[in-house]
DNA sequence: AATGAATGAGACTTCATTCAT
DNA sequence: CATGAATGAAGTCTCATTCAT
């Protein structure tokens, strides 16, 4: 319909010349998540990551320093997006501090961050992580603060309602595993565990531990 | 009964000539999981295996088919010592339901499976399952079996006591998730988590669950 | 006269955005040798010659035709500002021909001409002549020009003396030997072997030869 | 003439599969000296080392550390097969003082150690030495040795003769001076200069400092 | 004139696998 | 059964050169 010039085709081909090197980056990053979800951490190589890209093989070490780095950095960016996400609610104005936690927990569960692509990414990150402080480092950071959010929650919902026996902290560890532990099944059993599992399984048991606070559906009525 | 000539004593440094296939199979199933547990699946080689295993390079595409096929037979064996773990407490004729269910419980952080060595080879596995059916395959199939049994044996309580709105899946979901959610702290937070706090905190969501059949120790004392 | 936009005046830091071609070409000729002597020739890339001139990356192949190019023009450099050197003595009217023999071989071991960064440089060269007959090309011109002259002098020294037998195409050979083994030795054992060495020797050498036009220092007090 | 059966014209084909390391390694020496002579070292590669010995790519890194590592061997290689040269004379017992000076001379020009091909090696590690001190260690090692016992000799013949004023250290660094001034000659004009005429210039350095220990031939007679 | 992002060939190196011994 | 030298494909990274701006 509108024509193309050959000069706009061929600057169109591969997103264009001259790209800031911010958006170059982010391209590439998001091919390496591409790439990363569908061959593995072990599988992606330069040659995967690029062709997602559509760019030519060189230009990754021209962004980034070696392919390590490059794996940082996407590892850097799965995390802040991950956290921005659960900060929204976190952060947000009109929540009660019970609400934040419910919010939060279904936060984990949005699918713009918890789907078979991005998890697939994260376990093949934490997959190595065992080995590789630096992605370590990365992941404590981000996670760090996140089970300091939790614990200041339940410290709140605690002195609020009549938990007398509660420990904070002893909830958020618990929060914590099952954010990770559902996770890694949503990964490794689509067909008989979902989002919409983890998040009712979620806010069971909020409902089991801070009873006046949550309020459960008919039992009877629930999951088929 | 057969001489060992000077070559042969000098080979066997480990395992003698004569070892059975088998013995053979499992030495290199074990460096294996050195192997990955100190470089990373990424960073394990034919020459990292049989450099721990004490063997020539060359072996272990005699006991196994390929690298890959190595990998395998290492998560199988993993998989099934650690069935036998749990298995020991679910089919013990001297505990209750909920005995059981604290026991196993209690036996997936037992050390001899649950220490950052071996966790490291799991989520190393964890990482790469995400694209590689075969891995996949072998871990649904003993998950499937815990699963099982955990939902069996919360049926059982269920049944037993008074807890109405409880439905045994939904327990065994979280329950699961809480054994992998735990041990990936374990394995990322060495210094913060542990083997011991998992099981407490197990003990926690079990006492808050099934409240009549669980007992805790006086809140304010428990955890140093 | 010409306005000067912020960012010409950012880009313009060392030479100024109208230099001419030469200038530029000197430029990146001096850069070149920056990079050779730091780097070696396998060392040098366009990058880092562009980076000791402080100019981008592309400019290279503007003002050379290529890198092949751009090393033939320093060499030419190089042999240019040596034949300079020792040129100033062998056209001078005020020194004798025995003179001018030593001038030229002072002017060899000039520290403007023979120092590490230079000499780096020059045996780089070398080392890669033996194979690229382009650079061999440039050296002989330059070299044969400096025996032809050699030989003339001491043609004429020989003539003005007794000495009998000696042939003047000998001792340039010698002379010729002795600059570049010496030059050698000055890059290879800067701590044992200097240019205050090399022209003392070569002295001795014109001494020994020529015994009744150089009069050596007396031999118990020289050389520290 | 005799049959050669496949499974011997296999083995034969690439110097076969099991040569000892020793032999492979100097194999792979050997066709490094080819490979530099012949492209110089900046284009010296894997391909081309591996191409001359007629083996297979990997193979250089199973039996040197990296191609750095290769390039020393093979240095040391040449600065060893070269003081065996001249180590026959000097330790010979049938020679005088005078006539080892001599005989290392000759040594030095050998036509198994000083040819093109060599001696665009030599000069190739010359260039490279300038910032690479590995390489200028191991020439220094064996320079130093070379320079100590001709400083010996000297000493000896001046001890021996009358020679007054002359410092056997300052012979010492004329005579390497011209060693390796000559062999630059021999490599860069091998139509104007060679083994035979560098011989001759430096006996006749030997008769002009030393003479009562060396004859000159008849002047008028030698060299066309 | 000058810039520097982009390309892609080719370098070094690693490593699963093979196979003569 | 076992060894380990050898192969060669494939990976990472470098860098001369190009070209839109």
């Amino acid at each position: 319909m509108t024509e193309v010039t050959p000069k706009a085709a061929k600057t169109n081909q591969k997103a264009g010349r001259t790209a800031s090197k911010e958006v170059r980056r982010l391209q590439l990053i998001e091919a390496t998540i591409e790439s990363i979800s569908k061959f593995g951490i072990s599988g992606t190589t330069m040659t995967t990551v690029t062709g997602f890209a559509g760019l030519s093989l060189g230009i990754v070490n021209f962004h980034f320093k070696n392919k390590e780095n490059l794996f940082e950095e996407t590892l850097r960016h799965l995390a802040k997006e991950h956290r921005a996400q659960w900060r929204k609610f976190a952060n947000s104005e009109r929540l009660s501090p019970a609400e934040k936690l419910r919010a939060i927990g279904d936060a984990n569960f949005h699918p713009s961050i918890c789907n078979r692509k991005k998890l697939a990414v994260w376990f093949g990150f934490y997959g190595e992580a065992g080995y590789r402080a630096s992605y370590r480092k990365i992941m404590t950071e981000y996670d760090t603060e996140r089970w300091d959010a939790l614990n200041a929650l339940c410290q709140m919902v605690i002195v609020q309602g009549e938990y007398a026996g509660l420990e904070s902290d002893k909830i958020a560890d618990t929060l914590e595993g099952l954010y990770d532990g559902f996770c890694l099944n949503i990964l490794m059993y689509p067909g008989e565990f979902s989002r919409e599992i983890a998040k009712e399984r979620l806010h069971e048991y909020l409902a089991t531990t801070f009873h006046s606070h949550f309020q459960l559906p008919n039992p009877k009525s629930c999951q088929g």
